[in-house]
DNA sequence: AAAGATTGACTGAACATTCAGTCTAGAAGC
DNA sequence: GCTTCTAGACTGAATGTTCAGTCAATCTTT
């Protein structure tokens, strides 16, 4: 159970680093059950095994472990984008895959990130940690559009629409679906979401899209 | 001070229940300032001049007095939406005035009810009570959308566009500007999200519609 | 390589504070 | 005098943080 070994302190060191990153995750699991605000100390004990103090020992502070936990969060989440995005030459496709990933459900769950970025959203106007992250995910965020955008427009897949005004647009539209992904509002299932960030898109850059087959279709309304 | 007078318990019913408005309204206050869940009685209590003994006396747990007190703001704002909707007589002014009452600071301050918002989407998930209210928001918030699309779409004013689908897709691209508005990012000042928002209206349902004056252009990005 | 010294990981118990909600008794109005 | 309204003192339960000290592993010294 304990690595030992090699000379120095690496192997304590490693296994440090891994307790840290256990609680983090702990702490994330946490959040998305009981909130932000009534994230305990203790839940994050408990789950890691492990006793309050040792928890404070870790992250000096509560406010400590809750805002690396977010920032823990938002890097994982990007890194899995960018490897996904390495693998997709074109535009339209990353686009497509980028969407998925906010909106279907699959390896990243889109809900529990979502109901994340909820209490981040409410966290943010009282503290500065939360708003200091939030701030920078969001502006890697909408680089992330623009990059692909600008891409697909200078190899031609995309109409020249203003880059910066699509960008903010279809961020702002992402988050308003993220909503309803996260509240799991019954009006707006994952795959409408999908299918209507997928029609904006494709629609105002002018790119083929068809709207998933449909199975069965519903009757009124 | 005191409106005592006429015959039976009217005045004091009156007075009782001018009590509770007040004490909703500071709560509002408190959420805004302080967030949902930081939200104490006493806050409510010093701000109405009274004691939290007197606010649990008219509600009867802290849950219940926030709960009420985002049913009254839900049910303030949409009775001054009506409001205003009646006086105008156009489905694109209706649509064009209620971007104005979410996107650009004026009477009921935009900013402060989507603080309002981030807090009620990041309790919903954990609390009946909020999600309960949140959700019949929501649907009229939606439906009054709908109403005017379709009111326009008869009188000829807007294009056929399939109703459901546009009003999902701009009730979630305004609950993504709002969340800009709420939490200020200079990227996306008030202005731009009106702007924003009314491009996508005018261009997909096909009524003219011009940017406000720009004032200095921004140079670069 | 044995003995001692040092360090990092960890715990249990206590501390201090914060707060929702209760209780009691009094004031105000009818 | 009966009901409604109000405040202040209080309670009980959480819960973040501190602290003194244990334990095991590693480093130093001889």
């Amino acid at each position: 159970m304990k690595e030992h070994a090699n000379g120095n302190g690496r192997a304590s060191r490693d296994a440090a680093e891994q307790r840290r990153e256990q609680m983090l995750r702990a702490a994330l699991e946490v959040i998305v059950e009981r909130g932000y605000a009534d994230t305990r100390i203790a839940d994050v004990a408990e789950r890691t095994g492990t006793s309050p103090a040792l928890v404070i020992y870790y992250f000096k502070t509560r406010e400590q472990l809750l805002t690396e936990a977010i920032r823990y969060s938002e890097d994982t989440w990007y890194a899995e984008f960018l490897r996904r995005m390495q693998e997709i030459p074109t535009a339209a496709g990353q686009l497509t895959e980028l969407m998925a990933m906010i909106c279907l459900p699959g390896n990243p769950e889109p809900r529990s990130y979502w109901l994340l970025w909820l209490d981040f959203w409410a966290q943010s106007p009282r503290s500065a940690g939360v708003a200091a992250v939030r701030q920078k995910s969001d502006e890697q965020w909408r680089e992330a559009i623009r990059s692909i955008v600008q891409a697909g427009q200078e190899a031609g897949e995309f109409a020249p629409v203003d880059v910066d005004d699509f960008t903010i647009t279809l961020a702002a539209l992402l988050d308003g679906l993220a909503v309803q992904i996260a509240l799991e509002d019954p009006q707006v299932p994952p795959q409408r979401t999908y299918d209507l960030a997928m029609r904006f898109a494709a629609g105002q850059l002018g790119f083929d899209w068809k709207p998933a087959p449909k199975r069965a279709r519903k009757s009124g309304r």
